[in-house]
RNA sequence: GGCGCCGUGCCCAAGCGGUUAAGGGAAGGGUCUGCAAAACCCUCAUUCGGCAGUUCGAAUCUGCCCGGCGCCUCCA
């Protein structure tokens, strides 16, 4: 088995991922802020930390995957502000999008629940558990009070804070210590009731909010740090192997993650950080002020396969500067087409494609695919090498699709492998598909089954008529069936 | 000011000191086909932003220069 090796953001080097409990991986990725449609950027930070928890589990580990979702709508300033700062639900709620809901607490509900079949339509492995922060209200205020009786945290009169001086590593994550910060060229909100200007909120106080919780401290809600440092603890304890985040969270949010669990358990937080990059589109910057993003329905509404888009979101290794263009989504659209191929063909041999595959066959198509996926499975342990990876995976699919007629070995060795492929890289198939299996039997154009219209070209055909044999193909093309004559007979379709 | 990434064929992209510079897309040619589609086969960088240097040997290491970019602000 090759080492797993990834970046660590806090050594900034390329290390082992060593789990403290041998074979079993803990590890915490920050969810999204349901208050709009999450992104192909968000996206692809969560396929990123997707891909480490399968190439965990193909190496045998046990892997606990803890991913929030923050359903509170913290103030946008958190880290400097007290007064600067806007809380994002209830501006959403303002916008004209939120028209549809009645309140802030529907509003996370409709985005939370569009982020799940998102997540689904991407191919996504399902987390352990994924917490939401509005039910770990307590486990934030328990913190809190103990951050405070340990001494770093204090009361003011609008909640509170941090006192960053009184963990001295502060900064340790992303090189902002605060000598640096001073001179970081930030417009940094002041207020006189914090003692230093870093100093971030553990909690506020605000009898007016939309979303309000009783503590010590009187009606309020907790800061947007402390969430994560509650759940992930709550859920995977004191210490765990790695947490994972778009590269924007380095700082403030991670370093004030490590702050409050550091200070609070005395043990080092996480073991190994990672930071995925930002991409852009077409050339831009994106973001969500921008208005420029896609989000994955909107692809998903122009006809591209949810999982043409994992496979371009992956097809550049995640700590790389990433362009994402529709030139790129069509050249996975090609590649993800072949897997398809490669099904197809497995079927025609007379083995089910999902059935499962125990191991590689003798044959020498086996063989040579248990090479391909060595290979495929060796490039993600390094640091997630996806471009090598997918053009590893790519190349067993085209082995498959070399042989001329697959015999039941080849596709039982063929079924392995894309069962393997998948399970590593998610691209065959949608493991957990939320639409049935399209309906191949039932569907009618223009009143008759795909089938009879099927059989009337083939007879056509046979004939020789084929101007009626390729007006036939023309209207089915037209309501998006595609035909294709095989030596079996004639194939059809849906597309895309 | 801090932290960091990248410049490889028409496009995307691997490569981390040493055989013929992976792979995909596009393009051109071919096989198959009534024609298509799909699939397969072939062709497609003496060269890796520039200039020095280290080395027996560099796309790969060092220095300088040129160019593109990210985060530190809403945002993954």
């Amino acid at each position: 088995m090759p080492i797993f090796r990834l970046y660590d953001t806090l050594s900034r080097k390329v290390r082992p991922l060593e789990p403290l409990e041998p074979d079993h991986l803990r590890f915490y990725t920050c969810g999204p802020t349901v208050y709009s449609y999450a992104h192909i950027g968000n996206f692809r930070s969560f396929v990123a930390a997707d891909l480490v928890v399968r190439t965990a589990k193909a190496l045998g580990w046990r892997v606990s995957w803890i991913t929030n979702i923050t359903d509170v709508g913290h103030l946008s300033e958190d880290d400097v502000a007290d007064a600067g700062g806007e809380d994002r639900m209830e501006k959403a709620l303002r916008s004209k999008e939120g028209e549809h809901f009645a309140n802030v607490w529907d509003l996370a509900e409709h985005y939370a629940l569009a982020y799940l079949e998102d997540w689904r339509a991407l191919n996504l492995s399902e987390p352990l558990v994924r917490p939401r922060a509005t039910q770990h209200v307590r486990e934030q205020i328990v913190m809190t009070q103990a951050l405070i009786e340990k001494g770093n945290a204090y009361e003011t009169p609008t909640g509170v804070y941090f006192d960053v001086d009184s963990f001295p590593d502060y900064g340790k994550l992303s090189g902002n210590t605060r000598g640096k910060l001073l001179d970081a060229v930030r417009d940094v909100v002041q207020d006189e009731n914090k003692r230093q200007q870093a100093d971030f909120a553990l909690w506020k106080k605000d009898d007016k909010h939309l979303m309000q919780w009783f503590s010590p401290w009187g009606w309020g809600f907790p800061g947007w740090h402390i969430e994560c440092s509650a759940m992930a603890r709550a859920y995977l304890g004191d210490v765990i192997d790695l947490h994972s985040g778009g590269e924007d969270n380095a700082f403030p949010h991670h370093e004030c993650e490590i702050a409050q669990t550091e200070a609070y358990t005395g043990r080092p937080f996480s073991r190994h950080w990672m930071h995925v990059r930002h991409l852009q589109v077409e050339g831009e910057k994106m973001a969500k002020s921008a208005g420029n993003f896609f989000t994955i329905r909107d692809l998903v509404a122009q006809g591209h396969d949810p999982l043409a888009v994992r496979y371009a979101l992956i097809s550049t290794p995640y700590g790389r500067p990433f362009n994402f263009t529709m030139q790129l989504l069509r050249d996975a659209a090609a590649n993800v087409g072949r897997f398809r191929e490669c099904e197809r063909r497995i079927r025609a041999a007379g083995v089910d494609p999902l059935a499962f595959v125990e191991e590689s066959g003798a044959d020498e198509l086996g063989r040579e695919l248990a090479e391909d996926y060595a290979e495929c499975l060796a490039a993600m342990c390094d640091d997630l090498n996806t471009s090598v990876a997918l053009a590893k995976a790519v190349e067993g699919a085209k082995a498959i699709l070399r042989v001329p007629s697959l015999d039941e070995a080849n596709a039982r060795s063929a079924a392995w492998f894309l069962r393997k492929v998948n399970e590593l890289l998610g691209i065959v198939r949608n493991d957990a598909p939320l639409d049935p299996v399209p309906d191949t039997g039932s569907r009618e154009i223009e009143g008759r089954p795909i089938e009879e219209w099927v059989a009337e070209r083939t007879a056509a055909k046979a004939s020789r008529d084929f101007d009626l044999a390729d007006s036939i193909r023309a209207k089915l093309a037209e309501a998006g069936i595609e035909l294709r004559d095989t030596p079996a007979g004639t194939e059809w379709s849906a597309l895309g």
